[in-house]
DNA sequence: GATGCGTGGGC
DNA sequence: TGCCCAAGCAT
């Protein structure tokens, strides 16, 4: 019996006894409805598990099977990606569906090749699904994971450094080679990483590996994983302007395919240089926009993850029916497009200077 | 291999 | 508050 089953024993009984209530695990992991893991793995990329449990039920729902989510509209599927960030992620996913409909039959494939060759599905999603949804023992290394096997070995190194990742994946395969209950073993090994051996302040009291643990044994865990070298996040300063018209309809208009916030809507804006205010009039006509009088409505702030963005609001209404605009559209406020947290923030404010300046006059 | 892509919670 | 971070993938 070598350590490594041991440790996935001890790992399994931590797991049952501290595992959370959440939706997608409906089913032991192994049995898993293989579309309910490609959602939520998908979902769960880069975004903490809170975020996603307050979409998944809807996305569920409104899509219940791989055949549903194939013949979906990619709006449709954006509006409930809406919020989420990242929202390549949902065109992939909705791509995923229909190469699955169209390629196996409408069934999840069983080999972990087919499975990585899905769009979305990389390294990490592929073992998720394999393991999750089939039961088949592969690895997968999250930012979780790959912490938990640097403190394990006590290895000083940066989590996206490729030893460091090669030593993850290594590590991981011969732990998931070795526990009976692969998709468990897994789950439990980010659940592990996410609750107990978190970046700071490690609760080490309560870890199932603590006594093998090389960084618990010269206490060495503050300094495991060394910190990333990120790159400086550069500054975006965007002009927005918020147009109602008489009937209270907001002037939107699509953003690009690629780039941020892709495919979803926002509000006729520019980006401006420098920090002095533009002049309402040359911004409206700047932006093609029928001349009425802005309102500055303070400003909104996002860190994202290599940017700093600032956008300036400015809230105007037209006393007409908003007229037609080439490559725009008026919606009425309850029945608005998918649109990024920014940007409903954007016109959130907007409303509320536009309400104040109704009470004045 | 480096870069671009969102968001909100935690300390 | 300001900074760190998180269940990655595609290009």
């Amino acid at each position: 019996m070598n350590s490594d089953s041991a440790r996935g024993r001890a790992l399994l009984a931590w797991f049952q006894a501290a595992a959370r209530d959440l939706p997608w695990r409906t089913r032991p992991a192994g049995q898993r409805d293989p579309y309910h893991v490609l959602v939520s793995e998908l979902m769960l990329q880069q975004t903490q598990v809170s975020r996603v449990v307050e979409r998944y039920h809807a996305f569920i729902t409104r899509f219940p099977d791989f055949l549903a989510l194939a013949r979906a509209d990619v709006s449709d599927v954006l509006a409930l990606w809406a919020g989420l960030g990242y929202y390549r992620r949902a065109r992939l996913l909705h791509a995923a569906a229909i190469a699955i409909v169209s390629h196996h039959a409408g069934r999840m494939p069983r080999d972990i090749n087919a499975i990585r060759e899905l769009p979305g599905v990389g390294r990490y999603t592929a073992g998720a699904i394999a393991s999750m949804a089939f039961a088949l023992p592969e690895p997968l290394v999250d930012g979780n994971v790959t912490r938990v096997i640097l403190r394990l070995e006590g290895r000083e190194l940066a989590s996206d450094e490729p030893a460091a990742q090669a030593l993850a994946w290594r590590r991981a395969a011969e732990l998931v080679a070795a526990s009976d209950h692969p998709g468990a073993f897994n789950e439990a090994l980010m659940e592990l990483g996410a609750t107990v051996c978190t970046p700071a302040n490690p609760r080490c009291s309560a870890c199932p590996w603590s006594h093998t643990c090389a960084a618990f044994g010269n206490q060495s865990q503050s300094n495991i994983p060394r910190p990333k070298k990120r790159a400086a996040r550069q500054a975006l300063r965007l002009e927005c302007v918020v147009l109602l018209d008489a009937l209270g309809r907001v002037l939107l208009e699509p953003r690009p395919a690629t780039g941020l916030w892709a495919g979803l809507w926002h509000m006729p804006s520019t980006e401006s240089h420098g920090r002095a205010r533009p002049d309402p009039a040359d911004l409206l006509n700047s932006l093609a926009l029928p001349s009425t009088p802005l309102a500055p409505a303070g400003s909104v702030k996002r860190t994202l993850t290599h940017r700093d963005v600032s956008l300036r609001v400015w809230a105007g209404r037209l006393s007409v029916r908003g007229p037609k605009l080439p490559g725009r559209a008026w919606f009425e406020p309850h029945a608005l497009p998918a649109m990024s947290s920014a940007h409903a923030k954007v016109l959130e404010r907007a409303h509320h200077a536009l309400g104040a300046l109704h009470k004045q006059s």
